[in-house]
DNA sequence: ACTGCTAACGACAATCACTCCCACTAACGA
DNA sequence: TCGTTAGTGGGAGTGATTGTCGTTAGCAGT
C-alpha cells in the first residue's frame, strides 16, 4: 500500500538516471494489460491463464514479478482473498491516494471507497493502545446485485 | 485457563445441552488450551509445535481440524496475516460480539476493538453500491510499545 | 464392567499458491 | 552491429492447508 518511503530511498541511490533501468519488455506489457482490462480483482494464476488464452503465455514467475513490481510502484492493489489468495487489481498511476475495496464475492466486481473517518479512527485507535507503524486493512466484501439477481434465477429453477 | 472445566461439565450430562454430538477429545482440549493460553494470534504451525513442546503431540490435521470447528463454534478467530498465513486467536465463548483487532506485527500481541461507527459506515457503503450479504474485513497491524523499545536497542547495537 | 457404533485421530499423500534458481533471450545504449 | 545485463521461463522447491483411510477411543445402551 504506502511503500512509498522505500521507493524514494531507493531512487535516491541510483539519482543519476531518472526511471533508472526497466526494460520495456513484451510479457511486462501483457500482464499489466491484462491486469488493467480485468473489472475487478483477479489472482495471479487468473491472470497467468488469461495470458495463455491470448495467445501470450507468459511464464507464472514473470506473472508474479511484474505483479509485485507493479504494487510497488503503486499502480496495482493487493489483497488477500477470504480463502488466503493474493488477489491483484489495476489501479493506475494516478490514484495515488489510500483507498479501501468493496468487493463482490461472486464476480469480483470492485469499487473503490475512500472514507477519512476511517483512516482518523484507525490512526486514534494506534495511538491509545501505543502503536506505531500503523498499517490497516479494511475490506468489504459482499454480493452485488447483477450477482443476487443471478442467483435468484438459479434458485427458482430448482 | 478454565477451558477444561466446561469440558468436564459438558460431559457430565450431555444430552440436554447444546454441541449435540460433539466428543471431548484430549487432543481437543489440549489445542483449545494452548490457542487460550497464547496472548495474540497464533498459526496452526505453531500451536502444532507448541503441543509437541508440551509432550502432547497432537497431529497437524487434528489441529487445523479443531481451529476450524473452534471459529465455527465462534469461540476463536482467524485472520490472514499480511503475508497470507492464517492466525488463530481464542476469543472465549462469551466475546460472540463481531469486533476486530489491532495487532503487533512482530510479537503477535492483540487488541480487541470494537466501533459502532466502522459497522454502520461498512454498511452504508454497501447499500449505496447495492451490495448485500456484506461483510467487512477491518484489521490494523502495527508495532506495539514493548517491540518498538527493543527493536531500537538492537539498531543502537549495531 | 462389556460391547458396538462411529466420531475423532494421525500419518502420509496430495494440492495449491508462491518463490527460487539458473541457463538462456532480447532490450537498449554505445 | 555488439556487449552488457535486465528480464524471462520452466522446473524444482517450499510451506501451508486439505484429503484419505485404517486405527483408536468416547460414549451410549446393555
Amino acid at each position: 500500500m504506502s511503500c512509498r518511503g522505500l521507493l524514494i530511498t531507493v531512487t535516491g541511490k541510483m539519482q543519476l538516471m531518472a526511471t533508472p533501468k526497466q526494460r520495456a519488455t513484451v510479457q511486462g506489457g501483457a500482464v499489466r494489460s491484462v491486469l488493467a482490462d480485468g473489472a475487478g480483482f483477479s489472482s495471479a494464476q487468473d491472470i497467468h491463464a488469461a495470458l495463455r488464452l491470448q495467445g501470450k503465455p507468459v511464464g507464472l514467475s514473470t506473472v508474479y514479478r511484474h505483479l509485485q513490481s507493479l504494487v510497488e510502484q503503486g499502480a496495482a492493489d493487493v489483497i488477500q482473498s477470504p480463502d488466503g489468495e493474493a488477489t491483484y487489481r489495476y489501479c493506475g498511476e494516478t490514484t495515488s491516494a489510500h483507498h479501501h475495496h468493496l468487493v463482490c464475492r461472486k464476480c469480483g466486481h470492485t469499487e473503490e471507497v475512500t472514507a477519512r473517518a476511517i483512516e482518523r479512527w484507525a490512526a486514534d485507535i494506534a495511538s491509545k493502545f501505543d502503536f506505531s507503524d500503523v498499517d490497516h486493512t479494511v475490506e468489504i466484501f459482499g454480493t452485488c446485485a447483477p450477482c443476487r439477481r443471478t442467483a435468484d434465477e438459479i434458485a427458482l429453477d430448482t
